[in-house]
DNA sequence: TCGAAAAACTTACGTTGTTAGTTTTGGAGA
DNA sequence: TCTCCAAAACTAACAACGTAAGTTTTTCGA
């Protein structure tokens, strides 16, 4: 064959170009995701990208729909309402992190799938369940959501480039608070040191904030 | 003057190129950041900004330091941490959102300002000074960090972009909440309805996180 | 059976970041 | 004061990127 036309088994599908996308993006950071590589790892050349997506921007869609797909909120289920909140977070943390290069791009764009939206809709459910006021339950349902993001976005301990203890000459109370954090050994799934502690940094943010959120709703009781 | 050579004053600088992207990426978006757009905006050709530039992952980086010299610490030298903390984080937060657009590549970019360190080690301090131990305090800051962050990156709000009723079929919890969101009136800076969603989040999980910091020092003391 | 649409292709265009080499000027050292 | 090198603007041009246009082959519904 020369002028290869349409193939006899479709090559490409809207998600599958996707999930390759998210392939290269994890494996080569996001830099690399070019449409054009796409197109190389799937045998095939760019453009026929575009037979499937109507640009890189709708691809981003796709992408995003793909990593919402895996959020599950089955934990809030639960009666315990701090158990189930918790559970949620650390796994839509966990989605998240999983495609940590693009978290970014992904985190805003509009919250379609029926996996995403069902999530919201679990922990507002699980939130007026409980007492809050159904204004209140929004804000502690973005609150969550801040903290989950956030704690994927940046990674507290990849901003200090120096050794903790290059920091005590200047900013002492710093250089403390880090050299601690490297000589905690590791817990259950949190690895040991600095390497942690953007994980610790998580839970103890989502603990402090569901701890202050019994308080209050003991005082709603 | 026919080739223009070297001129008499010079055009450019690392600062004013940082500064001159920064405009151009808070009133056109980051995607009109383009080195040419650049030089236009500053009268000179594409090129001559890598006579102060070596690169535009540079000019990143100089862009970063600019912002973080806006960082202002001072609001946790009072004695009352809660007011201390919650003042340097509505700061910190009010410094990001207004580079909004460029957050999610600064934010992945090393701490090395004097203005940007000496935050992390005022809320150290400050953690460190009201009895919390040092990994523990390490974890505290992150977490706050994490929320200031996560509340500029992704807005709440503007995932949703159907009209709060219209989830209320498939999604009545959801729809609740979001509703009573919009019918909230204006609370200070705060702007009423939807709109102000993403800032009383931020102000919400920020007060609960505190509210569990106050019972951890309660029981340390 | 036939024709339109689908799905691959090739080619090519404008933009982007960036390098190379040119020209003019500023300023330090003789 | 003169000289000369480095600084700082320029022009020209490249490779890579997203994407449009038009071509070819195959599938599938009327």
């Amino acid at each position: 064959m020369h002028g290869m036309g349409r193939p006899t088994n479709p090559l490409l599908s809207r998600d599958a170009i996707a999930a390759t996308a998210l392939d290269i993006s994890a494996e080569e950071g996001p830099d690399a995701l070019t449409m054009r590589a796409i197109a190389a790892r799937m045998g095939v050349r760019g453009p026929s990208l575009y037979n499937h997506v109507s640009s890189k921007d709708d691809l981003l869609d796709a992408m995003t729909a793909l990593i919402s797909k895996e959020l599950d909120s089955s934990a809030l289920a639960t009666a315990d309402w701090r158990a189930g909140i918790t559970a949620y977070a650390r796994s839509y943390r966990r989605v998240f992190l999983r495609h940590h290069g693009i978290l970014p791009i992904v985190a805003r764009r509009p919250v379609q799938t029926a996996e995403a939206l069902g999530g919201y809709d679990a922990i507002s459910a699980a939130l007026l369940r409980h007492g809050l006021p159904p204004a209140e339950a929004a804000e502690t349902a973005a609150a969550i959501d801040y903290l989950v993001l956030g704690s994927v976005l940046e990674t507290y301990t990849a901003g200090f480039i120096r050794a903790p203890r290059d920091y005590r000459p200047e900013y002492p109370a710093l250089a403390e608070t880090l050299e601690a954090a490297d000589a905690v050994p590791a817990a259950g799934p949190a690895p040991a040191g600095l390497a942690g502690l953007d994980e610790r940094g998580f839970e103890r943010g989502l603990a402090l904030l569901l701890d202050g959120l019994g308080v209050r709703l003991d005082r709603l009781r």
